[in-house]
RNA sequence: GCCGAGGUGGCGGAAUUGGCAGACGCGCUGGACUCAAAAUCCAGUGAUCGAAAGGUCAUGAGGGUUCGACCCCCUCCCUCGGCACCA
């Protein structure tokens, strides 16, 4: 046989397949064929950018392996392929090379598709769909008008996100960290008219479907905090001598007595209704010009240093308490989320602290902290804790009371109980006295709540609740007087000083570090505790408190999302046309479906205007129209929708590519959906991914998913893989700048495509969203895998039932390694762990080449690497199978992918035999064979007899012995 | 700051989920073949002590639970990813 010429195998067998169309998936098996399961295996399809790269080979040819095991188990697999066409990359790559947008982008399909042939992997064609042909769009229109007739899509002024390099706006989603996910231009906030979806009224849908998907926690995550579900209240703040009011969301409603001010966003329209009552109107409305001046990042990035205006001449009510507070603008305070407004409570929230400060607004604490929980039989004490600071080091008295064990080990501030009507600051200067010996301190400060700690008391052998109160002393001089240590106090303890910096960090109890935190780092408490200065909910917990505070000021409950509508329309011309008209009598009118598609014009001029308007606007005799209601002369929308639209329904097109009725038909998607395994990048997680959930439910509510679509579910992806990447040799993203891109067709042509494709595979586990370094070296370990299969292939004299070298438990233990393998591999691939079911294969092979393998053995071999090598195993299923000689007749032209995957025997996955692991203290110091029956006894007695046991043991008798059956057994001395 | 995923030889990565750490591959070292090289094949390859037998130390760091911990618990560090002035 010839040597391993890839490139002639590789060529002739796809050109086989394709001729015998061997991966069509037909909806249902064809009569007389066995009921094969429906299995949809999909992949992101590429955009049409012009070249396969590296990426698509690990995104395509990977999955390809999982496919063909399916296929080879007796599953009737969806595999099928196409291209995201329209859209800004294609659109941009075009007009950099002065070309048409829709020339380039067909010219670069058919390109693809070469490419993507040379893979090996087994697309189905026939169920192409490409985004830019009229047929396809045709019904993301007519899906678009379902959704505008039934209020899911919507025309608003809001202010959206605009790019001024690709002169269009952009959805939440496209915005990455203040830029345009595509090209990296700073993004603009600008006020404009589009289209949204209402992928809002989804939120709750969105966030509860992931609970019940076979999907990472990751991604899950991913779409959790994009989506940012939070539960609080809305509060009506009144305005004085006034029947107005300002709304504001709260997550701490428990917090309303120590409301202090309103904050509302610059954007806030309560300014401008108000603005003849807001004396310093000016100063105002000057603000709010710069807040708008800053561009989204800037507002993001730029120094959190909070800035604000107060409005003069207008007051707001704290419902709670009925006192007068001041209202202010500031920029901290997003307009887009919650009511625009806030309740500002410096005492417990950061941010308003801050803003607090700066501008020297009242803080009033209301929480009091609670450290430890109660048990209810505490004896109650009232105690001191005080922080003395010497401000001639910075530094501050630390009492090291040792390992003691009680909860007072450690290290703690100066603390002691109060006598019996001894005042608070008495207290602390005599236990200062006491146990440091330091009498000159000035006060600085008093805390104003009390901490609440729960504790068992080692030394009095009872349950404690301490009422704490905190002080700060500053040291005035180094006077001192005798401490109790001189007078020989029993208790250990001694006196140190330690740098402000570092105190926070090792004091060992909740309650000090408390008041150190908020008395000399000035720092606020979000903890839960107990309310105060709060009225008659005084006492309260904080967790309770909150909902009895709603219903005192008569708020209600509500649910905020971080989530935003999708804006769709885009001001640019290579997409689909938004299939509405715009009647100056009946206002925006959808198109007929009769007139469905729409169909975007050939136009010279497809250049972005940048002026809000999409360059179709140019195109007038397309632009002018009748209005379907009406039959007055209209205009045609000119915005395209969003490519991520187009990608939001595609994997239903597949199901029925050519339907010319509907998009696809109920039956078929009865069939097929849902996907059962979708695999993509992690780019996607929160934008396609997120889309095409909100689009699939939808549509599901409104009914379009056919009669059986209470069967289907709303989910549209069971189980979802996302894939790592790929990296240069130097291990950095590839990029052309860098010159460490890998030119997979270069590979292909050197190794063949079986070894990169398997390479790819063997770098690490796929669905970890790892990166991995393409090494030059590594992949010649695959393709020096595959020459040496091919060498046993090749030499097939090599084969007989049993070669008189080998002996019959060496042939035993071979069959039970190829069992142990079809397990293994078969499971690996399920699993997407296509590195390890790799080594498995090339364990097998290590142990082949020692041994004499048989005929079957090697047909099951090649079988078992045929998802992972499509070509070379069927050249060598081939070649076997002209050998009738061997006495197995010819095979004729049955593809080695059409052979059901070898089945393994449960009971030669059974050893007789098993290495027992002999420990001694859990140290290994043996190991030896021994029979898989065998009792704890008999393997006591054998293994004690053995001399490196004898030896290890000196003579000691085991105290314990710890025996695990079939695995190993452990002697305790 | 909050949340999620991770951290294992020179490198990519394994480890039946609490039971021989480092499978498999790359690289490296030595040998065979060769005039020589490449290719191929054979042997070795975590660190350390030892002539060897063998011992000791090793899974980001430190503690704990256990006969036994990469795996479970606590504290901390680092990397990657998501969210982030979201009230």
């Amino acid at each position: 046989m010839a040597f391993y010429d890839h490139q002639k195998i590789e060529k002739k067998w796809r050109k086989e397949w394709a001729k015998k169309k061997l991966y069509g998936a037909p909806d249902r098996p064809k009569a007389g064929q066995p009921r094969a399961e429906n299995f949809y295996a999909l992949v992101e399809f590429p955009y049409p950018s012009g070249n396969l790269h590296t990426g698509h080979w690990y995104a395509f040819s990977v999955p390809d392996i999982f496919v063909r095991l399916k296929r080879m188990k007796g599953m009737n697999v969806m595999f099928p392929m196409g291209f995201d066409a329209f859209g800004l990359p294609a659109e941009n790559a075009a007009i950099k090379r002065g070309l048409n947008p829709k020339k380039w982008t067909y010219e670069n399909i058919a390109y693809m598709k070469k490419q993507l042939d040379s893979m090996g992997a087994s697309f189905d064609w026939s169920r192409e769909v490409i985004t830019a042909d009229p047929e396809y769009y045709k019904w993301t229109q007519w899906i678009f008008l379902q959704f505008l007739k039934n209020g899911l899509a919507y025309q608003a002024e809001t202010a959206v996100n605009w790019c001024p390099k690709d002169k269009t706006v952009l959805a939440n989603e496209q915005v990455v960290n203040g830029r345009c996910d595509r090209c990296g231009a700073e993004v603009e906030q600008r006020k404009m008219k589009q289209w949204m979806l209402k992928i809002t009224d989804y939120a709750e849908k969105l966030l509860s479907g992931l609970e019940k998907l076979d999907w990472k926690e990751e991604i899950k995550e991913a779409q959790r905090n994009w989506i940012g579900k939070s539960e609080g209240a809305l509060l009506k703040f009144p305005i004085s001598n006034s029947q107005f009011s300002i709304d504001v969301f709260t997550t701490r409603p428990d917090t309303l007595f120590g409301a202090t001010y309103l904050v509302l966003a610059p954007e806030h329209e309560f300014i401008e209704e108000h603005k003849l009552q807001i004396t310093n109107y000016k100063e105002v409305k000057e603000y709010i010009e710069k807040a708008k001046r800053k561009t989204q990042l800037e507002r993001q990035k730029g120094e959190k240093e909070k800035t604000g205006v107060e409005l003069k001449g207008i007051k707001a009510i704290n419902p709670a308490n009925g006192e007068e507070i001041p209202i202010w603008i500031a920029d901290y305070v997003l307009s887009g989320y919650g009511t625009g407004a806030i309740m500002a409570v410096p005492a417990h929230d950061e941010r308003d602290f801050e803003f607090a400060e700066k501008f020297r607004l009242p803080v009033v604490n209301v929480i009091e902290p609670i450290f430890g929980a109660p048990q209810g039989d505490e004896v109650k004490k009232k105690a001191v804790i005080s922080a003395v600071r010497d401000p001639k080091t910075d530094k501050i008295i630390v009492l090291n009371w040792g390992p003691r064990q009680s909860r007072h080990g450690g290290n703690m501030l100066i603390g002691g109980t109060m006598n019996e009507g001894e005042e608070i600051e008495t207290t602390a200067r005599r236990e200062i006295a006491e146990e440091t010996g330091y009498t000159d301190l000035k006060l600085i400060k008093k805390s104003d709540v009390t901490g609440h700690g729960y504790f068992y008391s080692n030394t009095k052998n009872h349950n404690v609740h301490v009422d704490a109160y905190g002080l700060y002393f500053e040291l005035q001089s180094e006077k001192k007087q005798k401490t109790n240590l001189d007078h020989g106090e029993k208790e250990k303890f001694s006196v140190e000083w330690h740098p402000v910096s570092n105190v926070a960090d090792m004091l060992h109890d909740g309650i000090h570090e408390y008041f150190f935190r908020t008395m000399v780092l000035g720092e606020i408490c979000k903890k839960n505790g107990v309310l105060t200065n709060s009225g008659k909910f005084d006492g309260m917990d904080s967790g309770s408190a909150g909902k009895a505070i709603i219903e005192f000021v008569g708020g209600k409950k509500v649910t905020q999302y971080k989530l935003r509508d999708w804006v769709v329309s885009r001001q640019r011309y290579w997409g689909v046309p938004i299939p509405v008209i715009h009647c100056s009598k009946c206002g925006a009118e959808p198109v007929p479906d009769k007139d469905l598609p729409i169909k975007l014009p050939d136009i010279k001029d497809y250049l972005p205007t940048g002026e809000g308007k999409s360059p179709l606007a140019k195109a007038e005799k397309w632009v002018k129209t009748k209005c379907p209601s009406c039959k007055g002369s209209a205009e045609r929308e000119t915005d395209t929708l969003d490519t991520f639209v187009d990608s939001s329904w595609y994997f239903l097109r597949y199901i029925d590519p050519k339907n010319k009725k509907k998009f696809a038909a109920g039956e078929k998607m009865k069939l097929w959906m849902p996907v059962d395994l979708y695999s993509g990048g992690a780019e996607h997680t929160t934008m396609h991914l997120l889309y095409s959930r909100f689009w699939y439910k939808a549509m599901f509510d409104l009914g379009l998913l056919g009669g059986e679509a209470a069967k289907l579910g709303d989910e549209p992806f069971k189980m979802r893989k996302n894939r790592g990447l790929v990296l240069g040799p130097d291990g950095q993203k590839m990029s052309k700048s860098k010159g460490n891109v890998i030119d997979p067709d270069e590979y292909v042509k050197k190794l063949g495509s079986d070894t990169v494709r398997m390479y790819l595979a063997f770098l690490g586990p796929y669905d970890q969203v790892g990166s991995y370094p393409w090494d030059p070296q590594g992949i010649l370990g695959i393709r020096r895998f595959l020459d040496r299969v091919w060498k046993m292939g090749a030499s097939s004299s090599k084969f007989s039932v049993l070669a008189p070298s080998v002996s019959l438990e060496d042939a035993i233990i071979l069959i039970k390694h190829f069992h142990k393998t079809i397990k293994k591999v078969g499971e690996d691939i399920e699993n997407f762990r296509f590195n390890t079911a790799i080594s498995a294969l090339m364990i097998l092979l290590n142990e082949m080449e020692k041994s004499q393998v048989s005929r079957e053995n090697f047909e099951t071999f090649i079988k078992l690497l045929a998802p992972f090598a499509p070509h070379m195993t069927e050249e060598l299923w081939h070649k076997l199978g002209d050998k009738s000689a061997q006495g197995r007749p010819a095979l004729g032209w049955k593809s080695i992918h059409l052979e059901s995957w070898p089945e393994f025997d449960p009971k030669q996955l059974e050893e007789d035999f098993f290495e027992l692991i002999v420990q001694i203290n859990g140290k290994l110091r043996d190991t030896f064979r021994i029979s898989r029956g065998i009792s704890q006894a008999e393997a006591e007695k054998l293994t004690l007899a053995r001399e490196k046991v004898k030896l290890a043991l000196e003579n000691k008798k085991p105290r314990k012995i710890i025996y695990v059956p079939g695995r190993l057994i452990n002697f305790v001395v």
